[in-house]
RNA sequence: AGCGGGGUGGAGCAGUCUGGUAGCUCGACGGUCUCAUAAGCCGUAGGUCGCGGGUUCAAAUCCCGCCCCCGCAACCA
């Protein structure tokens, strides 16, 4: 009997899906599958969950708005945040709709009663002041000191609803210890450091967990009430339950996450409302959240209002899928906000890989291919130099810490390291004037790029295949294994038309 | 107001915890090789490390005060 590991799971937020994919969810997704990637390398089974959030009010508004039914354009939007992972070379192992009636629903509907058995729902009265400019409840900081809203300076109207609320309450503590603790890992430092200090400030109230059907038809009714539908946050956390298989024989295997990738704007809702909602259930809390920062555009705020989106489909056409993958990696620190800008792009495309990783390919199997009598004994064989394994081990910290930019920057080291040694060993003389010295460095360089394919494989998975085809070596075998230079019938990363 | 992050050569950053030659990438300028995608390599210029004070033999780094930028509203990853 094999023993059942259990599956490194990994998740991605589910985008709301009323408008097209913009480049900050497309790194979300990146990131996650570099981590996934990442893992499976490392011989571990994995499954990679991303999907999309489709329920409430603002979605029923805009497909009215198109004459569509909610569904449909639910239909409509999740199928481009399909196709963005498809463009991208996402590996998810599946993809959760909150639409979907066989998987989701029910699962919302199962774990609310359970909450509500438990006696961690209750219903009571909401009183709240409504902004009927902003439709929606306003908080004490939107609420002006003669009690109008600060944003549209008019009386709110004061609304009693019936609500029903989570006992957050009583579990807060608790969660707010596991933060702590690092039992559930809150990465970078700095938002765990925030996430802590929101215990303290806003405290820890029970939550309103629905809202009236009347107001908010289009989402899950509570269970035997369905007066009351389920509070969209509510519903969405929920995915990565039944994007597991809550309530079948594979969720044992997968939950807890080992890591949810989200946005710093949901932060909140990740590291208290859901770990809590988990303690409810008696399920353990995911084992790490990683918060990744916005990307702004030029130096602004990349925004609907503004009007500066930018779109993935433009960008993948300019540089190609490889490339937009190791672009968007590595210039955007993923622990922080970034910026995104063309002149940028270009010029890491040119510096890092079409002078970088491309060119060196290119030099150093054009001179192994060149001289099949003196380089046709070149293994693989482990014998790597103390910079590899040196490399190795920075990048594999770095992915450790989800700091993927700085783990790609252990990778253009190398190749400048590389290239150094082309130079100085003017490698191109060698095999007509000092035929071992020429085995010696090609030896060195063939690990090199044996390594430099390795490390780039979960940001670049085709460029890796590409540099070991150069190699004639596969993924997995290296040892004893020889080397046959094959120059690519097109370069790694063309020049770019200006 | 409070909380968090940040202010280092033209641009983007590392270094700050654990004081002691200020480093990397891009860009500019000059040189050089020719294996390579007119790529590579070498070199040069360019920094009062936000401001003021303090501790110290010595501070980008520690302490105090101050200034400026960003986030903690919304759309939204």
């Amino acid at each position: 009997m094999a023993e059942q590991k259990k599956d490194f799971y990994i998740t991605t937020s589910i985008p709301y899906v009323n408008a097209a994919p913009h480049i900050g969810f497309a790194l979300e997704l990146l990131e996650a599958d570099v981590v996934a990637r990442y893992h499976r390398t490392r011989g571990e089974r994995v499954f990679f969950l991303t999907g999309t959030d489709e329920h409430g009010k603002k979605i029923q508004e805009a497909a009215e708005k198109e004459g569509a039914t909610p569904q449909q354009y639910a239909d409509t939007f999740s199928a481009q945040f399909h196709e963005l992972g498809a463009a991208l070379g996402i590996t998810n192992d599946d993809f959760i709709r909150t639409s979907d009636e066989q998987r989701h629903i029910p699962v919302v509907q199962k774990v609310l009663q359970q909450l509500k058995s438990n006696g961690d729902i209750y219903k009571d009265k909401y009183e709240g002041r409504y902004c009927t400019g902003c439709e929606a409840f306003l908080r004490e900081a939107e609420i002006a000191d003669d009690g109008t809203c600060v944003i549209h300076e008019r009386q709110p109207e004061r609304i009693y609803e019936e609500n029903y609320f989570f006992r957050f309450s009583k579990y807060a503590r608790e969660v707010e210890r596991m933060i702590r603790e690092d039992v559930i890992r809150v990465v970078p430092a700095h938002r765990k450091k925030e996430m802590l200090n929101l215990f303290s400030e806003e405290g820890v109230r029970d939550v309103s967990i629905s809202r009236p059907s009347a107001t908010i038809p289009w989402g899950i009714a509570m269970p035997h009430d369905d007066s009351q539908t389920v509070y969209v946050w509510v519903d969405a956390l929920l995915n990565y339950l039944s994007g597991a298989g809550f309530g079948t024989d594979v969720f044992a295997k997968r939950w807890p996450a080992d890591i949810h990738i989200i946005g710093k704007d949901i932060a909140r809702f990740h590291t208290m409302l859901w770990p809590a909602m988990l303690l409810a259930l008696a399920l353990p809390p995911p084992r790490a959240i990683f918060i990744h920062g916005h990307i702004n555009v030029e130096g602004r705020k990349m925004s609907k209002s503004l009007g500066n989106v930018v779109g993935s489909d433009m960008l993948l056409q300019q540089f190609g899928k490889d490339a937009v993958r190791y672009l968007l990696c590595a210039e955007i620190p993923s622990d922080d906000d970034g910026d995104f800008s063309f002149a940028r792009f270009h010029e890491r495309y040119a510096a890092d890989l079409q002078n970088g990783i491309g060119n060196l390919v290119s030099r150093v199997v054009t001179v192994g291919e060149k001289y099949p009598d003196v380089f046709g004994n070149i293994t693989l064989d482990g014998a790597f130099s103390e910079a590899l394994r040196t490399a190795r081990t920075t990048y594999e910290e770095h992915i450790g810490n989800f700091q993927l930019h700085h783990a790609l920057s252990a990778v253009t080291r190398l190749v400048k390291e590389a290239n150094k040694l082309v130079d100085s060993t003017k490698l191109w003389e060698l095999p007509s004037s000092d035929p071992a010295a020429a085995v010696r460095v090609m030896h060195d360089l063939a690990g090199v790029l044996f390594v430099v394919a390795e490390l780039c494989a979960p940001f670049m998975p085709d460029t890796a295949e590409k540099i070991r085809g150069a190699l004639g070596v596969g993924a997995s075998e290296t040892a004893g294994r020889y080397v046959v230079f094959t120059k690519p019938a097109q370069p790694l990363f063309p020049r770019l038309a200006p």
